[in-house]
DNA sequence: GTTGAATACTTCAATATATAAAGCAATATA
DNA sequence: TATATTGCTTTATATATTGAAGTATTCAAC
């Protein structure tokens, strides 16, 4: 029974561990890739989400990213200032402010591809069927998990709790 | 043959959504981790890793956090003046500098659980036998694709490679 | 329709993050 | 023992980030 508990153990490591990697590469990555585009990470990441979403506004950009509007001011400031995106007052609503992105700015994303996405997408295209259903089946599963908000969870899950997992098959 | 080669385009759009989530959520709860403990997020990674590994130094952080060695000092000053780490000078290399994490920062640690990583921890447990395993694999898979050094992968992928994706069953 | 609250955004001041370049010791190499 | 390299810090500078305060607009309640 120690073994199975183990077993339980070690797996909840090894997907940590793999998590961790999956974080790590793409960060890193996105500093290059912001490089190459010419900006800041924070600042590719506002061109990224005003190039994909219409009518994309301050507001609507900070809850994206997770900072406050004061950040988003600033950063949109730095792009407007290099003509890489643009101001739109609303028509809708005149407190708005869309962000739109200019001509040059979709194509300073265009000019800077996305290599690590696209090493993704080879290798995922090279894998057979069922891997590729069962990948995309974990990844939601995972993105599920991290974000459920239905979350009864205790706040603090002790040692016991851990090595009396339910799987101990 | 078109439907075909629109299911492998689907999965990679969601297997990209699901990550894309994935790396949302475990950063945005990075910043209220990091509040919790009473430091910034760097700060915190810092911290992290300096509890994990023995005989941690600047220029592994720098590299562990893909940051200069130069912010890695001003991190570990901030960390230094409010007692969290030390710095201790290395035995072998004089040249170096061992950072170690102090009982206070050990405790800072320990009183702001990682509500992210138990709230996995605990969904994990409760999976089925296979499903844990599956998860480990995809995981796995996914970070091996990602980190991938030997990449001979073409600069860009074209619109047509992608469609012609071979896995079109 | 006038008042008052809420919303969307910006400005400001302060701190944090990040870097390159230059500098300093200690080590390695020749 | 020169000389180069390595590990780290310092300095100067730019960017990121926030809370708090301020402006303009909209909404809600009379």
């Amino acid at each position: 029974m120690l073994a199975m508990t183990n077993k339980l153990h070690n797996r909840i490591d090894e997907s940590l561990i793999a998590l961790r990697r999956i974080l790590r590469t793409t960060e890193l990555y996105a500093r290059d890739l912001a490089q190459a585009a010419g900006v800041t990470p924070a600042q590719l990441r506002v061109m990224q989400i005003v190039d994909e979403v219409d009518n994309a506004t301050p507001k609507m950009l900070a809850n994206q990213m997770g900072v406050s509007q004061a950040t988003v001011t600033v950063l949109v400031d730095k792009l407007v200032m290099r003509g890489i995106v643009e101001r739109v007052p609303s028509e809708l609503d005149r407190r708005q402010v869309n962000v739109v992105i200019s001509d040059f700015g979709q194509n300073a994303l265009k000019e800077a591809p996305d290599a690590l996405q696209q090493r993704y997408v080879h290798a995922f295209a090279e894998l057979a069927d069922w891997e590729q259903a069962q990948l995309v089946s974990s990844l939601e599963r995972v993105a599920d998990m991290l974000d459920a908000k239905n979350t009864d969870v205790s706040p603090v899950l002790t040692a016991g709790e851990l090595r009396a997992g339910k799987n101990s098959e």
